[in-house]
DNA sequence: GGTACAATACAAAGCAGTTGGTATTTTATA
DNA sequence: TATAAAATACCAACTGCTTTGTATTGTACC
């Protein structure tokens, strides 16, 4: 009898998403409510609803958007880690950034998932997370040149194979010296990319480039 | 007899999805699936997809996410249009661009819907688009202090009239000069005016403010 | 082997915005 | 009518990016 302690596979895992996006979290909801062993006890639209939640809530685990205006999700996830450090807490994402996913490890997040994941992917790693695992997405070793092959549009402005790289990191909100730092480069040469890459573009500030970019989804 | 035909109301609404996340598409099929009035027959990763699902599928409806890859969501809709004028077709985007909804007027699209929608709301728009109607976001008339009331949102953050208007400007991609000069103010008032609204939002450079108001639709 | 391009590196001048202050006037409201 | 908040104005130090230059090395191709 002492043994067969089966009850803890009734225990459903409890969960909290944060996402400003309701029709996100709707929708995730609503693939959710298919599982038996999961249950979504609340959500948050952004992160002071979120750490609010914690005041009344004690979750399993938490989905949490990344990008949320006011407190974002790191910020959150800080918090928790510092006043609920048994809760386990998945990131999500829109984009594929490598240095959110390393800031994602180091700042303690038990899991990594971007938004475009499979419903066997998610469901998958809510369920490692809440079992003790860390789940953070494979990092593909090459990034440099994927942009120019990926994208057809990209390729009228003859980008080269360098600029088109730092390009990725621009996306990614790097600064020169950052890019420079990483690419074992000195800022100048940056500098020099970023000023040919802005001439190819015809753009005349970061803003522009950084419009550039979302717009056409590179 | 001949007055009692109902069976057009047991007639369902077909569906075709195409969105790059898969995971939006399948919260949103899981949304959609809960409605006896809607099927979702197909859905489609991206551009190409979609329009090799048409070869096969003929659905009343389209909901087609303007930014995906490859082939985007305004290429497919004038496909759409040119070949099967009858498909309705709603756009689906992130963010409040009025110039994207815009195009999505003069290009044909029968609907336009933010991906932070309700539920209610994607379900009258799909209905209403379905049914003939053409339904477009409702586009503010004034410029200033439009923002605070038209975006529940924002108010979070209590941004004062002056900054909300700031913000429009910003968003339009003036300079602190510009804006000085257009509301005969100085321009150490609209740096002041801009530092607090950095500081309420919590960003650090002019970039990450360009992503904020993409980003939330502002 | 010469030409063209890509990639690298450097430097000075300048601009736009940020940060952290101070300070005055206007306006709402308790 | 106090009081708080909003709006206005100013300033200096600073950061990050742009612009306009020059210059060297490597590489591909005719």
């Amino acid at each position: 009898m002492v043994n067969l302690k089966m009850e803890n596979t009734l225990e459903k895992l409890s969960v909290i998403i944060a996402d400003d996006h309701t029709l996100f979290i709707n929708g995730l909801r609503m693939l959710l409510q298919g599982e038996p062993d999961i249950e979504v006890v609340s959500v948050a639209a952004n992160g002071k609803e979120m750490l609010h939640l914690l005041h009344t809530h004690t979750p399993n685990l938490v989905l949490l958007d990344i990008n949320m205006p006011g407190i974002n999700g790191f910020e959150v996830l800080k918090r928790i880690k510092d006043y609920y450090p048994k809760i386990k807490v998945i990131m999500l994402s829109t984009y594929n950034e490598e240095h959110l996913i390393e800031k994602a490890k180091t700042e303690g997040a038990n899991g990594y998932l971007f938004k475009n994941a499979e419903k066997a992917e998610l469901l998958s790693v809510m369920r490692s997370v809440a079992g003790g695992q860390l789940c953070f997405p494979y990092k593909q070793p090459a990034v440099s040149s994927s942009l120019n092959e990926t994208d057809p549009f990209l390729k009228q402005f003859q980008l080269t194979k360098r600029e088109t790289e730092l390009l990725q990191f621009i996306k990614q909100n790097f600064t020169n010296q950052q890019m420079a730092d990483h690419l074992h480069l000195s800022i100048y040469t940056v500098e020099t990319h970023r000023k040919n890459i802005m001439q190819k573009l015809n753009l005349k500030n970061p803003v522009e480039l950084n419009r550039f970019i979302i717009q056409y989804n590179l």
